[in-house]
DNA sequence: CATTTAAGGTACGTTGCTGTATCTAATGCG
DNA sequence: CGCATTAGATACAGCAACGTACCTTAAATG
Protein backbone atom coordinates (compact mmCIF):
# COMPACT_ATOMS: atom_id res chain seq x y z
CA UNK A 1 0.00 0.00 0.00
CA UNK A 2 2.69 1.98 0.12
CA UNK A 3 3.33 4.42 -2.84
CA UNK A 4 6.41 1.84 -4.04
CA UNK A 5 5.96 2.94 -7.71
CA UNK A 6 6.00 6.38 -7.50
CA UNK A 7 9.47 6.48 -5.18
CA UNK A 8 10.77 4.16 -8.30
CA UNK A 9 10.00 6.10 -11.20
CA UNK A 10 11.23 9.36 -9.17
CA UNK A 11 14.36 7.53 -9.12
CA UNK A 12 14.63 8.18 -13.00
CA UNK A 13 13.88 12.19 -12.44
CA UNK A 14 15.67 12.75 -9.91
CA UNK A 15 14.31 12.82 -5.92
CA UNK A 16 12.27 14.90 -4.71
CA UNK A 17 10.56 15.81 -7.68
CA UNK A 18 6.82 14.28 -8.24
CA UNK A 19 4.43 13.21 -11.37
CA UNK A 20 5.28 15.45 -14.43
CA UNK A 21 2.42 16.42 -16.92
CA UNK A 22 1.46 17.69 -19.58
CA UNK A 23 4.11 19.05 -21.82
CA UNK A 24 6.92 18.72 -19.08
CA UNK A 25 5.82 15.12 -19.28
CA UNK A 26 6.17 15.32 -23.37
CA UNK A 27 9.34 16.57 -23.57
CA UNK A 28 10.82 14.39 -21.28
CA UNK A 29 9.21 11.22 -23.10
CA UNK A 30 10.77 12.71 -26.70
CA UNK A 31 13.72 13.27 -25.05
CA UNK A 32 14.13 9.38 -24.03
CA UNK A 33 12.95 8.51 -27.18
CA UNK A 34 15.65 10.44 -28.59
CA UNK A 35 18.09 8.45 -26.73
CA UNK A 36 16.85 5.89 -27.58
CA UNK A 37 16.68 6.20 -31.14
CA UNK A 38 19.77 7.37 -31.48
CA UNK A 39 21.43 4.12 -29.43
CA UNK A 40 19.37 1.05 -31.09
CA UNK A 41 18.11 2.49 -33.70
CA UNK A 42 14.38 2.41 -35.13
CA UNK A 43 14.87 -1.41 -34.67
CA UNK A 44 15.42 -0.51 -30.60
CA UNK A 45 12.73 1.62 -30.67
CA UNK A 46 10.12 0.25 -28.86
CA UNK A 47 7.44 1.47 -26.19
CA UNK A 48 9.02 -0.68 -23.72
CA UNK A 49 12.63 0.75 -24.10
CA UNK A 50 11.04 4.64 -24.26
CA UNK A 51 8.69 4.05 -21.63
CA UNK A 52 11.62 2.51 -19.33
CA UNK A 53 14.21 5.39 -20.13
CA UNK A 54 11.34 8.27 -19.76
CA UNK A 55 10.76 6.52 -15.91
CA UNK A 56 7.29 5.98 -17.27
CA UNK A 57 4.91 2.90 -18.51
CA UNK A 58 3.76 1.81 -21.69
CA UNK A 59 -0.07 3.11 -21.66
CA UNK A 60 1.37 7.08 -21.06
CA UNK A 61 2.80 6.51 -24.91
CA UNK A 62 -0.18 4.81 -26.12
CA UNK A 63 -2.86 7.56 -25.51
CA UNK A 64 -0.29 10.18 -26.87
CA UNK A 65 1.15 8.08 -29.78
CA UNK A 66 -1.15 5.40 -30.84
CA UNK A 67 1.26 4.08 -33.39
CA UNK A 68 5.19 3.59 -33.50
CA UNK A 69 4.86 6.01 -36.37
CA UNK A 70 4.01 8.86 -35.01
CA UNK A 71 6.11 8.72 -31.89
CA UNK A 72 8.94 8.48 -34.13
CA UNK A 73 7.92 11.44 -36.11
CA UNK A 74 6.65 13.53 -33.21
CA UNK A 75 10.64 12.66 -32.25
CA UNK A 76 11.86 13.69 -35.39
CA UNK A 77 10.18 16.93 -35.66
CA UNK A 78 11.52 18.13 -31.88
CA UNK A 79 15.10 17.13 -32.55
CA UNK A 80 15.89 17.62 -36.21
CA UNK A 81 17.39 20.85 -36.21
CA UNK A 82 18.85 22.82 -39.87
CA UNK A 83 22.86 22.93 -40.04
CA UNK A 84 24.09 26.08 -38.93
CA UNK A 85 25.60 27.89 -42.16
CA UNK A 86 28.74 29.88 -41.12
CA UNK A 87 29.48 33.60 -42.84
CA UNK A 88 32.98 33.85 -43.28
CA UNK A 89 33.04 35.99 -46.02
CA UNK A 90 34.97 33.51 -48.17
CA UNK A 91 33.64 30.71 -50.61
CA UNK A 92 35.84 27.90 -49.71
CA UNK A 93 35.50 29.01 -45.70
CA UNK A 94 31.52 28.83 -45.68
CA UNK A 95 31.69 25.66 -47.64
CA UNK A 96 34.45 24.05 -45.28
CA UNK A 97 32.80 25.55 -42.27
CA UNK A 98 30.14 24.20 -42.76
CA UNK A 99 30.61 20.92 -44.11
CA UNK A 100 32.09 20.86 -40.21
CA UNK A 101 28.93 21.87 -38.99
CA UNK A 102 27.29 18.78 -40.56
CA UNK A 103 29.58 16.49 -40.11
CA UNK A 104 30.04 17.07 -36.37
CA UNK A 105 25.72 17.64 -36.45
CA UNK A 106 25.03 14.75 -38.51
CA UNK A 107 27.71 12.02 -37.45
CA UNK A 108 25.34 10.67 -34.85
CA UNK A 109 21.98 11.38 -36.63
CA UNK A 110 22.26 10.78 -40.19
CA UNK A 111 23.35 7.71 -40.21
CA UNK A 112 20.01 6.56 -38.04
CA UNK A 113 18.06 9.02 -40.13
CA UNK A 114 18.43 7.68 -44.06
CA UNK A 115 19.47 3.99 -42.20
CA UNK A 116 18.19 2.75 -39.30
CA UNK A 117 14.79 3.80 -40.60
CA UNK A 118 14.49 1.86 -43.44
CA UNK A 119 12.25 -0.52 -41.06
CA UNK A 120 10.19 2.30 -41.45
CA UNK A 121 10.44 3.91 -44.90
CA UNK A 122 9.33 -0.15 -45.71
CA UNK A 123 6.18 -0.16 -43.25
CA UNK A 124 5.48 3.34 -44.51
CA UNK A 125 6.40 3.05 -48.43
CA UNK A 126 8.33 6.26 -47.91
CA UNK A 127 12.19 7.05 -48.40
CA UNK A 128 14.50 9.56 -46.37
CA UNK A 129 13.95 12.29 -48.73
CA UNK A 130 10.35 12.36 -48.39
CA UNK A 131 10.37 12.27 -44.62
CA UNK A 132 13.14 15.11 -44.93
CA UNK A 133 10.68 17.11 -46.76
CA UNK A 134 7.52 16.24 -44.17
CA UNK A 135 10.10 17.60 -41.16
CA UNK A 136 11.68 20.58 -42.49
CA UNK A 137 9.42 23.49 -44.32
CA UNK A 138 9.67 22.95 -47.76
CA UNK A 139 10.79 25.61 -50.19
CA UNK A 140 13.79 26.09 -48.42
CA UNK A 141 17.04 27.17 -49.97
CA UNK A 142 19.77 24.51 -49.54
CA UNK A 143 23.19 25.76 -47.63
CA UNK A 144 24.94 25.28 -50.31
CA UNK A 145 22.49 27.86 -52.45
CA UNK A 146 23.07 29.92 -49.86
CA UNK A 147 26.66 30.03 -49.89
CA UNK A 148 26.49 30.43 -53.34
CA UNK A 149 24.08 33.07 -53.59
CA UNK A 150 26.87 35.05 -51.41
CA UNK A 151 30.10 34.55 -53.18
CA UNK A 152 27.83 35.50 -56.41
CA UNK A 153 26.97 38.75 -54.75
CA UNK A 154 30.77 39.29 -53.41
CA UNK A 155 31.62 38.67 -57.03
CA UNK A 156 33.62 35.52 -56.16
CA UNK A 157 31.74 33.44 -58.49
CA UNK A 158 30.65 34.52 -61.81
CA UNK A 159 26.56 34.73 -61.80
CA UNK A 160 25.92 31.68 -64.07
CA UNK A 161 23.12 29.00 -64.06
CA UNK A 162 24.07 26.08 -61.76
CA UNK A 163 22.62 22.73 -61.75
CA UNK A 164 21.57 21.66 -58.15
CA UNK A 165 23.33 18.80 -58.27
CA UNK A 166 26.47 20.91 -59.00
CA UNK A 167 25.77 23.14 -55.80
CA UNK A 168 24.64 20.80 -53.45
CA UNK A 169 27.78 18.47 -54.37
CA UNK A 170 29.65 18.82 -51.27
CA UNK A 171 26.97 18.28 -49.04
CA UNK A 172 26.19 15.38 -50.99
CA UNK A 173 29.32 13.84 -50.99
CA UNK A 174 29.41 14.66 -47.06
CA UNK A 175 26.44 12.77 -46.84
CA UNK A 176 27.81 10.07 -48.88
CA UNK A 177 30.68 9.19 -46.58
CA UNK A 178 28.44 9.42 -43.55
CA UNK A 179 26.35 6.41 -44.79
CA UNK A 180 28.68 4.16 -45.86
CA UNK A 181 31.40 4.62 -43.20
CA UNK A 182 28.66 5.52 -40.47
CA UNK A 183 30.88 7.55 -38.36
CA UNK A 184 32.25 10.75 -38.37
CA UNK A 185 34.10 12.20 -41.60
CA UNK A 186 37.92 12.73 -41.09
CA UNK A 187 38.64 16.45 -41.37
CA UNK A 188 40.58 15.53 -44.62
CA UNK A 189 37.74 14.19 -46.62
CA UNK A 190 35.83 17.34 -45.83
CA UNK A 191 39.01 19.75 -47.43
CA UNK A 192 39.36 17.41 -49.91
CA UNK A 193 35.71 17.47 -51.06
CA UNK A 194 36.38 21.67 -51.63
CA UNK A 195 39.43 21.77 -52.53
CA UNK A 196 39.55 18.75 -55.03
CA UNK A 197 36.48 18.66 -55.98
CA UNK A 198 33.68 21.62 -55.51
CA UNK A 199 36.24 24.24 -56.10
CA UNK A 200 37.66 23.28 -58.99
CA UNK A 201 34.53 22.25 -60.61
CA UNK A 202 33.38 25.54 -60.42
CA UNK A 203 36.21 27.21 -61.71
CA UNK A 204 37.88 28.27 -58.84
CA UNK A 205 41.45 27.77 -58.14
CA UNK A 206 41.17 25.47 -55.35
CA UNK A 207 43.28 25.07 -52.30
CA UNK A 208 45.15 28.26 -51.23
CA UNK A 209 48.17 26.29 -50.11
CA UNK A 210 48.76 23.64 -53.61
CA UNK A 211 48.30 26.73 -55.84
CA UNK B 1 2.72 -42.62 -39.90
CA UNK B 2 2.66 -41.38 -43.70
CA UNK B 3 5.00 -39.79 -44.82
CA UNK B 4 3.44 -36.31 -44.82
CA UNK B 5 6.42 -34.05 -44.10
CA UNK B 6 7.96 -35.48 -47.17
CA UNK B 7 5.38 -34.37 -49.23
CA UNK B 8 5.36 -31.15 -47.56
CA UNK B 9 8.78 -30.21 -48.03
CA UNK B 10 8.69 -32.03 -51.43
CA UNK B 11 6.40 -29.08 -52.94
CA UNK B 12 8.41 -26.58 -52.31
CA UNK B 13 11.17 -28.06 -54.39
CA UNK B 14 8.88 -29.30 -57.60
CA UNK B 15 7.36 -32.92 -57.25
CA UNK B 16 9.50 -35.75 -57.63
CA UNK B 17 12.32 -34.68 -56.24
CA UNK B 18 13.11 -36.47 -52.97
CA UNK B 19 14.78 -35.17 -50.16
CA UNK B 20 17.77 -33.20 -50.79
CA UNK B 21 21.94 -32.90 -49.46
CA UNK B 22 24.94 -31.25 -48.89
CA UNK B 23 25.77 -28.96 -51.90
CA UNK B 24 22.16 -29.20 -53.47
CA UNK B 25 19.89 -28.39 -50.03
CA UNK B 26 22.53 -25.29 -49.25
CA UNK B 27 22.25 -23.92 -52.57
CA UNK B 28 18.34 -24.09 -52.37
CA UNK B 29 18.47 -22.50 -48.70
CA UNK B 30 20.95 -19.69 -50.11
CA UNK B 31 18.50 -19.03 -52.92
CA UNK B 32 15.81 -18.23 -50.56
CA UNK B 33 17.38 -16.25 -47.87
CA UNK B 34 18.68 -13.99 -50.86
CA UNK B 35 14.93 -13.73 -52.21
CA UNK B 36 13.80 -13.31 -48.53
CA UNK B 37 16.61 -10.68 -47.57
CA UNK B 38 15.14 -8.69 -50.67
CA UNK B 39 12.16 -9.12 -50.40
CA UNK B 40 11.95 -8.29 -46.13
CA UNK B 41 15.02 -7.24 -44.94
CA UNK B 42 17.46 -8.01 -42.40
CA UNK B 43 14.51 -7.00 -40.33
CA UNK B 44 12.58 -9.90 -42.01
CA UNK B 45 15.49 -12.26 -42.42
CA UNK B 46 14.94 -14.73 -39.90
CA UNK B 47 15.80 -18.28 -39.79
CA UNK B 48 11.81 -18.95 -39.58
CA UNK B 49 10.81 -17.54 -42.73
CA UNK B 50 13.97 -18.74 -44.78
CA UNK B 51 13.86 -22.21 -44.05
CA UNK B 52 10.09 -21.61 -44.81
CA UNK B 53 11.04 -20.20 -47.73
CA UNK B 54 13.34 -22.89 -48.55
CA UNK B 55 10.99 -25.55 -47.73
CA UNK B 56 13.23 -26.92 -44.91
CA UNK B 57 13.17 -26.32 -41.19
CA UNK B 58 14.99 -24.14 -38.64
CA UNK B 59 17.56 -27.12 -37.23
CA UNK B 60 18.62 -27.51 -40.39
CA UNK B 61 19.51 -23.81 -40.91
CA UNK B 62 21.48 -23.94 -37.10
CA UNK B 63 23.28 -26.54 -38.38
CA UNK B 64 25.01 -24.86 -41.15
CA UNK B 65 25.05 -21.16 -39.79
CA UNK B 66 24.68 -21.29 -36.02
CA UNK B 67 24.62 -16.97 -36.24
CA UNK B 68 22.29 -15.05 -37.90
CA UNK B 69 24.80 -13.70 -39.24
CA UNK B 70 26.97 -16.39 -40.65
CA UNK B 71 24.08 -17.04 -42.65
CA UNK B 72 23.89 -13.43 -43.83
CA UNK B 73 26.96 -13.59 -45.03
CA UNK B 74 27.25 -16.33 -46.84
CA UNK B 75 24.21 -15.27 -48.23
CA UNK B 76 25.87 -11.97 -49.63
CA UNK B 77 28.92 -13.62 -50.69
CA UNK B 78 27.21 -16.20 -52.68
CA UNK B 79 24.90 -13.30 -54.39
CA UNK B 80 27.08 -10.41 -54.62
CA UNK B 81 28.64 -9.96 -58.41
CA UNK B 82 31.02 -7.25 -59.66
CA UNK B 83 29.34 -5.15 -62.04
CA UNK B 84 30.20 -4.94 -65.84
CA UNK B 85 32.44 -2.29 -67.29
CA UNK B 86 31.52 -1.46 -70.84
CA UNK B 87 34.39 -1.45 -73.13
CA UNK B 88 33.41 1.30 -75.63
CA UNK B 89 36.19 2.74 -76.69
CA UNK B 90 35.38 6.05 -74.99
CA UNK B 91 35.40 7.64 -71.52
CA UNK B 92 32.03 9.33 -71.60
CA UNK B 93 30.06 5.95 -73.15
CA UNK B 94 32.25 3.82 -70.60
CA UNK B 95 31.09 6.11 -67.33
CA UNK B 96 27.64 6.33 -68.39
CA UNK B 97 27.42 2.69 -69.61
CA UNK B 98 28.79 1.83 -66.35
CA UNK B 99 26.81 3.74 -64.09
CA UNK B 100 23.91 2.69 -65.95
CA UNK B 101 24.76 -1.07 -65.44
CA UNK B 102 25.41 -0.17 -61.58
CA UNK B 103 21.75 1.64 -61.33
CA UNK B 104 20.44 -1.57 -63.07
CA UNK B 105 22.21 -4.42 -60.90
CA UNK B 106 22.42 -2.19 -57.18
CA UNK B 107 18.99 -0.61 -57.59
CA UNK B 108 17.13 -3.51 -55.88
CA UNK B 109 19.97 -4.28 -53.40
CA UNK B 110 22.16 -1.68 -52.62
CA UNK B 111 19.63 -0.08 -50.42
CA UNK B 112 19.23 -3.50 -49.02
CA UNK B 113 23.27 -3.78 -48.49
CA UNK B 114 23.90 -0.43 -46.95
CA UNK B 115 20.20 0.43 -45.46
CA UNK B 116 18.46 -2.28 -44.43
CA UNK B 117 22.14 -4.09 -43.22
CA UNK B 118 22.46 -1.24 -40.22
CA UNK B 119 20.52 -3.75 -37.47
CA UNK B 120 23.51 -6.19 -38.27
CA UNK B 121 26.18 -3.47 -38.52
CA UNK B 122 25.22 -2.22 -35.46
CA UNK B 123 25.28 -5.78 -33.65
CA UNK B 124 28.83 -6.13 -35.05
CA UNK B 125 30.18 -2.57 -35.04
CA UNK B 126 31.11 -2.86 -38.75
CA UNK B 127 30.27 -0.95 -41.45
CA UNK B 128 29.33 -0.85 -45.71
CA UNK B 129 32.84 -0.13 -46.60
CA UNK B 130 33.98 -3.01 -44.15
CA UNK B 131 31.40 -5.63 -45.22
CA UNK B 132 32.21 -4.91 -49.09
CA UNK B 133 36.08 -5.25 -48.04
CA UNK B 134 34.92 -8.61 -46.84
CA UNK B 135 32.96 -10.16 -49.79
CA UNK B 136 34.93 -8.34 -52.61
CA UNK B 137 38.80 -9.64 -53.24
CA UNK B 138 40.68 -6.95 -51.63
CA UNK B 139 43.31 -4.56 -53.72
CA UNK B 140 40.72 -5.21 -56.77
CA UNK B 141 41.36 -2.06 -58.98
CA UNK B 142 37.58 -0.20 -59.00
CA UNK B 143 35.39 0.23 -62.33
CA UNK B 144 36.25 3.79 -62.82
CA UNK B 145 39.94 3.46 -62.26
CA UNK B 146 39.80 1.07 -64.69
CA UNK B 147 37.81 3.44 -67.19
CA UNK B 148 40.29 6.22 -66.63
CA UNK B 149 43.16 4.15 -67.30
CA UNK B 150 41.93 3.21 -70.35
CA UNK B 151 40.97 6.63 -71.30
CA UNK B 152 44.75 7.55 -70.63
CA UNK B 153 46.10 4.61 -72.61
CA UNK B 154 44.21 6.07 -75.39
CA UNK B 155 45.73 9.44 -74.96
CA UNK B 156 41.65 10.70 -74.40
CA UNK B 157 42.93 12.23 -70.61
CA UNK B 158 45.98 13.71 -69.93
CA UNK B 159 48.25 11.13 -67.44
CA UNK B 160 48.31 13.01 -64.57
CA UNK B 161 47.85 12.15 -60.65
CA UNK B 162 44.03 12.20 -60.12
CA UNK B 163 42.62 11.39 -56.18
CA UNK B 164 40.57 8.53 -55.81
CA UNK B 165 38.01 10.63 -54.76
CA UNK B 166 37.67 12.49 -58.29
CA UNK B 167 37.96 9.13 -59.73
CA UNK B 168 35.29 7.73 -58.22
CA UNK B 169 33.22 10.25 -58.35
CA UNK B 170 30.41 9.34 -60.41
CA UNK B 171 29.89 5.96 -58.37
CA UNK B 172 29.91 8.02 -55.00
CA UNK B 173 26.96 9.97 -56.71
CA UNK B 174 24.97 7.17 -57.76
CA UNK B 175 25.51 5.32 -54.95
CA UNK B 176 24.49 7.98 -52.92
CA UNK B 177 20.78 9.01 -55.10
CA UNK B 178 20.43 4.73 -54.28
CA UNK B 179 20.84 5.75 -50.79
CA UNK B 180 18.67 8.20 -50.29
CA UNK B 181 15.81 7.69 -52.62
CA UNK B 182 15.50 4.01 -52.31
CA UNK B 183 15.18 3.49 -56.17
CA UNK B 184 16.41 3.43 -59.39
CA UNK B 185 18.35 6.80 -60.38
CA UNK B 186 16.61 8.68 -63.31
CA UNK B 187 19.28 7.80 -66.46
CA UNK B 188 19.02 11.99 -66.72
CA UNK B 189 20.66 11.74 -63.38
CA UNK B 190 23.50 9.58 -64.56
CA UNK B 191 23.67 11.60 -67.75
CA UNK B 192 24.28 14.29 -65.47
CA UNK B 193 26.47 13.20 -62.93
CA UNK B 194 29.12 12.48 -66.27
CA UNK B 195 28.42 15.22 -68.24
CA UNK B 196 27.79 18.05 -65.63
CA UNK B 197 30.00 16.75 -63.02
CA UNK B 198 33.00 14.44 -63.80
CA UNK B 199 33.85 15.60 -67.10
CA UNK B 200 33.79 18.95 -66.58
CA UNK B 201 36.14 17.77 -63.02
CA UNK B 202 38.30 15.96 -65.20
CA UNK B 203 38.80 18.73 -67.94
CA UNK B 204 36.96 17.54 -70.48
CA UNK B 205 34.35 18.76 -72.98
CA UNK B 206 31.06 17.38 -71.46
CA UNK B 207 28.02 16.78 -73.23
CA UNK B 208 28.34 15.81 -76.64
CA UNK B 209 25.43 17.76 -77.92
CA UNK B 210 25.60 20.91 -75.76
CA UNK B 211 29.16 21.72 -77.18
C1' DC C 1 22.52 -55.35 -46.91
C1' DA C 2 23.99 -52.99 -42.70
C1' DT C 3 25.53 -48.80 -40.86
C1' DT C 4 26.24 -44.07 -40.50
C1' DT C 5 25.02 -39.47 -41.61
C1' DA C 6 21.99 -35.85 -41.91
C1' DA C 7 17.41 -33.98 -43.64
C1' DG C 8 13.04 -33.01 -42.14
C1' DG C 9 9.28 -32.63 -38.76
C1' DT C 10 7.65 -31.54 -34.26
C1' DA C 11 7.56 -29.77 -29.77
C1' DC C 12 8.97 -27.12 -25.85
C1' DG C 13 10.31 -23.35 -23.00
C1' DT C 14 12.00 -18.60 -23.31
C1' DT C 15 12.20 -13.92 -24.54
C1' DG C 16 10.67 -9.39 -25.95
C1' DC C 17 7.29 -6.67 -27.46
C1' DT C 18 2.44 -5.59 -28.42
C1' DG C 19 -2.15 -3.60 -27.18
C1' DT C 20 -5.45 -3.14 -23.77
C1' DA C 21 -7.69 -3.11 -19.28
C1' DT C 22 -7.82 -1.93 -14.62
C1' DC C 23 -6.60 0.18 -10.50
C1' DT C 24 -4.24 3.93 -7.50
C1' DA C 25 -3.11 8.13 -6.39
C1' DA C 26 -1.21 12.66 -7.56
C1' DT C 27 -2.29 16.95 -9.66
C1' DG C 28 -4.93 20.98 -11.31
C1' DC C 29 -9.04 23.51 -11.24
C1' DG C 30 -13.57 25.15 -9.79
C1' DC D 1 -12.48 21.21 -0.28
C1' DG D 2 -14.30 18.25 -3.93
C1' DC D 3 -14.01 16.69 -8.48
C1' DA D 4 -12.22 15.57 -12.93
C1' DT D 5 -8.17 14.33 -15.11
C1' DT D 6 -4.41 11.52 -15.96
C1' DA D 7 0.24 9.68 -14.57
C1' DG D 8 1.95 5.57 -13.23
C1' DA D 9 1.88 0.61 -11.99
C1' DT D 10 0.45 -3.80 -13.04
C1' DA D 11 -1.56 -7.63 -15.28
C1' DC D 12 -3.13 -10.11 -19.14
C1' DA D 13 -3.48 -12.44 -23.52
C1' DG D 14 -1.25 -12.73 -27.82
C1' DC D 15 2.35 -13.12 -31.12
C1' DA D 16 6.61 -13.99 -33.41
C1' DA D 17 10.92 -15.58 -33.22
C1' DC D 18 14.48 -17.80 -30.70
C1' DG D 19 17.41 -21.90 -29.62
C1' DT D 20 17.35 -26.63 -28.61
C1' DA D 21 15.92 -31.43 -28.08
C1' DC D 22 13.92 -35.35 -30.00
C1' DC D 23 12.50 -38.56 -33.28
C1' DT D 24 11.78 -40.39 -38.04
C1' DT D 25 13.40 -41.64 -42.16
C1' DA D 26 15.94 -40.92 -46.49
C1' DA D 27 20.28 -41.07 -48.56
C1' DA D 28 25.16 -42.05 -48.75
C1' DT D 29 28.76 -45.30 -47.54
C1' DG D 30 30.89 -49.71 -46.68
Amino acid sequence: MAPNHERIAAEHRGVGASRRRGAELEDAILDAAWEVLIEHGYHGFTYEAVAARAGTSRPVLYRRWPQRGDLLLATLSAFWQPIAVPETGGLRDDAIGFLRNANADRAPTITLMSVQLVDYFRDTGTSFSQLRDTILPPGRESAFETIVARAVGRGELPDVPRSPRVVNLPFDLLRHDLLTTMRAVPDESIVEIVDGVWLPLLGVSGAPSSG
